[in-house]
DNA sequence: CTGAGCACCTGAGGGC
DNA sequence: TGCCCTCAGGTGCTCA
């Protein structure tokens, strides 16, 4: 999926489509994604009177006071004005300025409508910690979310109750950046630590934000343009491959089921 | 309450 | 060519 960075930049790759215009065309040609899909009569219509983004999730507010939540999952896209329906397109939006796909071939992306009033309350964002680009998200708060966490800290920092929009990959660059070893114990890291840590963790996503987020296998822009961050990735899929810094192989090794990248050599334990 | 593991689902790529 | 295995950006649920 989309990190921060690429729901970001897809947020602001579809803005011009949706904002402040009319649905004209709602298709909805999927049951179910992650959740039940809503019914598209009960959006067409109305118009988008804002968008926003918390955590990974997009936010289109509508005339009617309700609001259309997305989540790209781990494969979902936005594609501006596609020429040909494909496989896995699943929403369409149509209004006066072009049409926004919806594609999705893993289907754990999300796509609810809903009260705005209900948002603040909703099951899946109400417990949501601090945007990491946001200014309650400082060393002080770290240290008290982390107290009693004896994690390791790359899992914890993947968790949505302590900070959002840290995935999986920038989890693992941000520790680099940091010096942190991926396995330390999250209570362990000294005032410090943390402080090296959320200024990278900003500086990472902002970084790959202004390069316009990374392009992984399902990830283009919503213009169809490749983002170049990738190319910038220090430790994320590059097992064996000399450390920028050190020269050192770098490490995988997985945690909580999933992939951990890490040079042994910058990142102590 | 916590942490570990599993669940959802398709598609790409490697080995044989 | 094809089958089987592993792996992939997320996140919520269940169970011990």
């Amino acid at each position: 999926m989309p990190e921060l960075p690429e729901v970001e930049t897809t947020l602001h790759g579809a803005s011009p489509t949706l904002l402040h215009q009319p649905l004209t065309g709602v298709t909805i040609r999927v049951p179910k994604l992650r959740l039940p899909t809503p019914n598209a009569a009960n959006i067409q219509g109305q118009t988008v009177i804002n968008l926003e983004r918390r955590a990974k999730y997009i936010l289109a507010h509508l005339s009617n006071h309700t609001t259309l939540l997305l989540h790209l999952g781990m494969s979902g896209r936005l594609t501006i004005n596609k020429p040909a329906l494909e496989k896995n397109d699943h929403i369409l939006l149509q209004t006066p300025k072009g049409t926004i796909t919806f594609t999705d071939p893993r289907r754990f992306g999300l796509f609810l409508h809903l009260p705005t009033s209900q948002l603040a309350s909703h099951p899946l964002l109400k417990n949501l910690g601090p945007e990491p680009l946001g200014a309650t998200f400082t060393t002080s708060y770290l240290h008290q979310a982390l107290q009693k966490k004896s994690t390791a800290i790359k899992p914890t920092l993947m968790d949505n109750h302590i900070v959002v929009g840290v995935g999986n990959i920038y989890a693992s660059e941000s520790l680099f950046r940091s010096h942190i070893h991926p396995q330390t114990r999250a209570h362990q890291l000294t005032k410090s630590h943390l402080n090296q840590l959320i200024k990278h963790i900003k500086q990472t996503l902002t970084d790959a934000i202004k390069a316009g987020g990374s392009s992984l296998k399902d990830f283009t822009h919503s213009n169809g343009q490749l983002g170049y961050f990738q190319s910038q990735f220090n430790v994320y899929g590059r097992e064996n491959q000399p450390c920028h810094r050190c020269q050192t192989k770098i490490k995988k090794i997985t945690q909580a089921q999933r992939a951990t990248f890490f040079c042994p050599t910058c990142q102590k334990l």
